[in-house]
DNA sequence: ATCTTACATTGACGATCATCGATATGACCA
DNA sequence: TGGTCATATCGATGATCGTCAATGTAAGAT
């Protein structure tokens, strides 16, 4: 009951965070434009956290290979050897994260990758 | 020992990162330039982890928002309410990350940011 | 030489995570 | 209705992580 608690307020969040990814504040401005707070650190640390595994990174390299074209999870659990149920792991963390888009056909799920979310990130590494 | 010689590996495989960040081909290509191999994954990965802590990115931002100046560690300590052994312990994972310089001057520890290594991460984010 | 200061390291603890097999859901087909 | 396929969810397990108090280390200060 707890961790179901606590999932749900981090899904919750997640999902917030995916609408204004590119219009927040955590989204538009660099880390060196000033101390940032608690609040936007846990927002902008949940996006790197769905990047800080390898195998989340290789799926997402093989959906932003494909371009515009959606690319299917059954393609992405035979290339890259990993069982079923941990593919759809990675890619719900990938989705909540707002990082990559999810759409149903049929039975096939099929992902696409959402380019405003790697612009807000690549404005938050803008230093230097 | 076996965390000894683990956290080994892992410190020179990231010191050999820093030294080529800029030039990798982990460091220089977009994630979405093909399906990316194990090595890269796994050394992308390892930066992005760096990132995926929200008192790090506060750490981090405290010390990008000071430009050039480089920043102490006791002020580290004192602005963010954490103990001094725990700002030790990140500090020394965004450095082993390549994405902070620290330069001892007589007892106390600076910290600059590294900006080859932001670009480098901005660099793996161009997608779309 | 002794003491203080600044920081690093160690050891421990609770929390989170990645992965898997098993099972549930839900769409299509006969 | 029953069966098969694609995917999601559950439960468990071993690994990693963030945090702290305690201790170690090394550089000034007295």
């Amino acid at each position: 009951m707890v961790p179901t608690a606590t999932q749900t307020a981090i899904a919750a969040a997640d999902t917030a965070d995916r609408h204004r990814a590119a219009s927040d504040s955590s989204g538009c401005c660099s880390l060196a434009a000033g101390p940032i707070g608690v609040d936007d650190a846990h927002r902008s640390a949940g996006m790197f956290k769905a990047l800080a595994d390898p195998m989340r990174l290789r799926l997402l390299s093989h959906v932003a290979a494909q371009g515009c074209e959606a690319v299917c999870a059954c393609d992405l659990t035979e290339d890259l050897g990993i069982s079923q149920s941990t593919v759809s792991h990675h890619m719900k963390k990938l989705v909540d994260a707002g990082l990559i888009a999810r759409e149903q056909r049929g039975k096939w799920a099929h992902y696409t990758v959402v380019p405003e979310a790697f612009a807000a990130l690549r404005s938050l590494l803008e230093i230097g």
